[in-house]
RNA sequence: GGCCCCUUGGUCAAGCGGUUAAGACACCGCCCUUUCACGGCGGUAACAGGGGUUCGAGUCCCCUAGGGGUCACCA
């Protein structure tokens, strides 16, 4: 069976986003599912843009995901170097070919020119081409400019009558008619090569047998195609997976929120639930199961199933998949997730002075509530910042009930404020005063914590302790017998 | 605007010529319950439109509409 190669290949202008993240995933299901070789290459030829930090960052977040990769700019390799601006003299020996072999020319027209030339075109309704001006120089007048010492580009000259099909994985045969296409880019005036010219060589040189990438590189992959063909390389097979779009079914971009990993890596969503996710959005396994790890994905996964439509991303379906994966959590290992929230919190050195007991009370409280582990800082607020009534606990306050209530409670509360102990006293309350447990309950909760919903109310009371917990009911009776009055 | 891709409920989606058109999220109702959450039960809701092909079309073909991508010395 012939070694199969995939390649994540991102720039590092900017963190890891989602759809990116996406394209990896996929590839890394794909490299896994068929025991193949997943490369990870750093496109950094736009120099203006290209941070080395991003590419840390991109590479941590990848790891934090869960992928793994054994070739690469971290990972070493035969093929490498891995970082584009490393393989500048390779890319150079492909653009003397194809300059020595007429495939390429040197191009001395000004941005300002192109730029004006573009403008003039779309105005008259016509598609911006390039005009293909300097493939007309004579040998001379190349000489001539070189000598003047213009910094010229190298296009690659399209051939106008050859129509361009490229079999796709998940598409079909998509063709392309190559006069649509003007005579591009391949080395800028700098030297250094464009994408579409350093991913062909790169691609070809590390062995990649499948290119699985985003749809947008679909309208690039014929100009591709063409240097394949001109260079003699032997060309990959491809899978354009579609785009994943924001609520209003644009590309997903900043303007819609949260975009890249780091930000759901700080908003308390675990990986494994992102993962699962991901891999969700444009692709499904035979079966109705859901919820999947990744091994399962792995084993399911194939192109076959890869949808063509793009998919809209669905915050809600990612917050039922957290909860899902966080419930799924012992209480230790939960505990270990929850604390960076914790120190973060602002509440955090009230959080810091509770007995372990306690804090053990309040993770479990938590793990079956929290969507995702940053909420946690609600429920520290509810614990430890000063009392404030939410309007929805001003109303139940206001009701003629809840006075009697809090007073009984008030005048006979014990000492002893362990759960157990309060539990029992607020049964027995319930009992003793003859309502429904919800008369007391809720007027209590809204009396402590200001607010309807919230943990288990013998927690709240035991983390608070007798003192705290009288001094909120005094203020609150205070407040509604003031109203009374 | 040219070219290319896409189109099943609000969202993710199953379906690959014959189904009462799955399932999940969200939403609504009921149950459980001191609240919320969890869990259980139930409900609302879809084949973009029009032509063909066929005994039969969500599934195949064409057109229209809508959405998206791309046309850079960005990737």
């Amino acid at each position: 069976m012939k070694l199969l190669k995939v390649r994540f290949a991102p720039s590092p202008t900017g963190p890891l986003h989602i759809g990116g993240a996406r394209s990896a995933l996929f590839n890394y299901l794909f490299a896994e599912h068929n025991s193949a070789q997943l490369v990870l290459r750093i496109e950094d030829t736009d120099l203006d843009r290209s941070r080395r930090e991003y590419e840390d960052e991109i590479i941590s977040s990848l790891r934090w995901l869960g992928l793994t990769w054994a070739e690469g700019v971290d990972a070493g390799g035969e093929k490498g170097p891995y970082r584009q601006t490393e393989r500048l003299n390779i890319y150079r020996r492909y653009e003397k070919q194809l300059l020595a072999s007429n495939h390429a020319y040197y191009c001395f027209c000004g941005e300002d020119e192109l730029e004006q030339e573009r403008q003039n075109l779309i105005s008259k309704g016509e598609t911006p081409r390039y005009s293909g001006k300097c493939s007309r120089l004579s040998p001379q007048s190349v000489e001539e400019k070189l000598r003047q010492g213009i910094k010229p580009t190298v296009r690659f000259r399209v051939p106008s009558e050859e129509i361009v099909e490229i079999p796709d994985l998940v598409r079909g045969q998509v063709r392309f008619a190559a006069k649509e296409i003007g005579d591009f880019i391949i080395v800028k005036s700098d030297g250094i090569p464009t994408y579409n010219f350093a991913v062909v060589i790169d691609d070809t040189l590390m062995g990649i047998t499948h290119v699985i990438r985003a749809e947008e590189h679909l309208s690039n992959t014929p100009r591709q195609w063409l240097i394949y063909d001109a260079l003699g390389f032997p060309i990959p097979e491809f899978a354009h997976i579609s785009l994943i779009l924001g609520a209003d079914r644009q590309k997903m971009s900043k303007r819609h929120g949260a975009t890249s990993l780091i930000q759901y890596r700080e908003t308390g969503y675990l990986p494994e639930a992102l993962f699962n996710f991901l891999g969700f959005l444009g692709w499904s396994p035979e079966g109705e199961e859901q919820i999947l790890s990744k091994e399962e994905m792995v084993a399911a996964f194939t192109l076959e199933r890869v949808s063509k439509g793009p998919a809209v991303f669905d915050v809600n379906k990612l917050n039922w998949l957290n909860h899902q994966y966080l419930l799924k959590k012992n209480l230790e290992d939960y505990a270990v997730l929850l604390e960076p929230f914790l120190k973060k919190s602002v509440y955090y050195h009230s959080f810091a002075c509770l007995t372990p007991e306690q804090k053990e009370l309040f993770t479990a409280g938590m793990r079956s509530r929290l969507v995702f582990l940053s909420e946690v800082e609600e429920y520290l607020q509810l614990l430890f910042a000063p009392l404030r009534y939410s309007p929805e606990s001003e109303e139940v306050l206001a009701q003629n009930d809840a006075l009697p209530v809090l007073n009984y409670i008030k005048e006979y509360f014990p000492e002893d404020t362990s759960t157990a102990n309060v539990e029992t006293f607020l049964k027995n309350s319930v009992k003793t005063l003859k309502i429904k447990p919800k008369q007391l309950y809720m007027p209590l909760r809204c009396a402590l914590s200001g607010q309807i919903h919230g943990m288990e109310l013998p927690v709240m009371i035991n983390i608070w302790g007798q003192e705290e917990f009288l001094s909120r009911l005094r203020l609150t009776l205070k407040k509604i017998s003031g109203k009374v009055c």
